[in-house]
DNA sequence: CGAATAGAACGATCTGGACGTTTTAGATTG
DNA sequence: CAATCTAAAACGTCCAGATCGTTCTATTCG
């Protein structure tokens, strides 16, 4: 990727260098039609009109300055004016659907509450056809890592971080309303341990399992071992996910957590770990059916469950019905 | 990979209108007549006598905001019909809009974490033009208090209890997404104390202010009071919501409290409190601008804040401008 | 009865999607 | 580094159906 943008030297360095009016960005039809909520066809009939001024390529392509369309969004169409496309200078649309430079860009609009912002990143990248998986890993976890940095040392403030967290949630839950509502399939329930209030792992788990067919239930944040047990119970989970942000008490934490696996056996459900609050020598004392350091590798092993599960049903079938 | 993300979700679902669906959608008048259940002409009419906002398109045709279709049915409590229209969520069954029962079945499907029968039952309501601070006090509030006493009585379990407000959470975003995004007006903050989790009240309180027209931002949940007075500081709202569910050390919440009001007074912020976690007897020992017991109060108290600070702004400036 | 409101009708205009062709932009290759 | 290749985007054009503004009729209510 270093070299492909080492190579091309016009676009980017044209961008970072001369910000001048020269080159003013210029958007496709496509672009504005998108951004100001109307159809081509309509936008290109505009512009033939003469309401929007346009330059042409060489070929004869209409090209919108970024500027006329601001105009024209404004003056015709008053309230609908789609920010993603047009609120963000410097980024010509079609780079900023790749995954580089976005965590970087939305630390910064995290940290500037600028939820619109945030959203557009996320879902641009969604709509591009990007993996929620590799979303969450690429670009909100490394985003949260930064302002985790930029807390450490002072240059953000608690409330950012925690209103940070809440446009994510935000946005998560939206990603979410976005999916296909699973009636069937395997079932998963994601949790996070008594005292680990930090549901954000969790929430974006949820979404990568039923992205890939399973039926996954948030329980919550903040569980203790004993209701755990008590829930896988009752709802007979193929897969129980628990993000360890943080380790209060390690032996207690120990304890629990293996008991909560002696009961996971019972029922067949799988035990997914994951979470920076699990260090190494933690591990090596806990009995877990996978550790995801990433959602990338949830995905996979949700996957690779599944198919096991689903190719090998020879076994007797499983009491689930049990509500 | 695009065949992993929509492996469930066929191009089938999306409506008429694809693109970018996370932005405000735009509605023609046939839509909307379709879905209030009248005529063309009429609403045509109504866009007219501006009782419907309209944006036009280039050509002169009107497109309305699903937010102001849901505002204007609620308002002029026209049955929707076609709640698919307007991008609602599928409601059971019709008959189940009176307020009586709600709590108790929602207490029951929360219980039960059947997370669409709780959609549907707020929904149901929400588009039978309940008032969405009648909604949260006299349902959600109610759902919980019913579920907070069977877990007293050991009839319901922790991972119940967190469930249920991981899907009431879910509820409240959706609700809060159908709401028009508020660009200008009064700045509200919400928050919980550093300790307190529970942050059902502040997401409620988000959603009142933001239906009685104030910018409402939510900060997030255990949020200590130093940061909090950052916050004031940065963001110079005119209003600042705690909510309060538990008070781990009650001198020094007594003591951040008052430092915090006398910052918010600096800044003309008030200081609006709420939550079972204020006893009488802390209360007396408080500051503030007012106390709400409940969703409903503090819409009233919003709307007198509104109104006096825009019908009297004959003060002199107060130095709001220095970001 | 008169005023006000809801719905229907109508010709003119606007919108958005489809289609086959041409251009663009990025990747590959020599 | 430039020539070549290719998938995606944009072009121009067409048209069915939606929407406009207006006018007219039916219903309701005091």
């Amino acid at each position: 990727m270093a070299t492909i943008l080492r190579g091309t030297t016009t676009a980017d360095d044209r961008e970072t260098n001369e910000g001048s009016e020269f080159m003013e960005q210029l958007l496709s039809p496509k672009q504005v039609a998108e951004a100001i909520g109307a159809s081509e066809s309509s936008l290109k009939r505009w512009c033939d009109q003469g309401l929007l001024m346009t330059v042409k390529t060489a070929g004869g392509h209409r090209r919108i300055p970024v500027q006329e369309a601001l105009r024209f969004a404004r003056e015709q169409n008053h309230a609908v004016v789609e920010p993603r496309i047009l609120a963000m200078p410097g980024t010509d649309n079609r780079k900023a659907r790749r995954i580089e430079n976005c965590a970087e860009r939305l630390a910064e609009e995290l940290l500037a509450n600028n939820e619109q912002a945030c959203r557009a990143i996320v879902f641009d990248l969604f709509l591009a056809g990007q993996p929620v998986s590799q979303i969450f890993d690429e670009v909100i976890a490394v985003a949260f890592r930064i302002i985790g940095e930029k807390w450490m040392c002072h240059e953000a403030d608690i409330y950012q971080e925690r209103s940070s967290c809440q446009i994510a949630l935000g946005v998560l839950h939206e990603l979410r309303s976005k999916q296909a509502t699973p009636n069937s399939g395997l079932v998963a329930l994601g949790a996070t341990i008594e005292g680990d209030q930090y549901s954000l792992p969790v929430a974006m788990s949820e979404i990568v399992l039923r992205a890939v067919g399973w039926h996954a239930k948030l329980l919550g944040s903040s569980i203790p071992f004993d209701s755990l047990v008590n829930a896988i119970k009752q709802h007979k989970p193929e897969m129980l996910c628990l993000s360890v942000s943080f380790v209060p008490d390690e032996s207690a934490f120990i304890a629990g957590f293996n008991r909560l696996f002696d009961e996971a056996s019972k029922t067949n459900t799988a035990i997914v770990v994951g979470g920076q609050g699990l260090t190494t020598e933690i591990r090596t004392r806990l009995r877990y059916s996978a550790f995801c350091d990433t959602m990338q590798h949830l995905e996979e092993f949700a996957k690779t469950l599944r198919r096991q599960t689903e190719v090998v049903p020879k076994k007797a079938p499983k009491p689930k019905k049990n509500v």
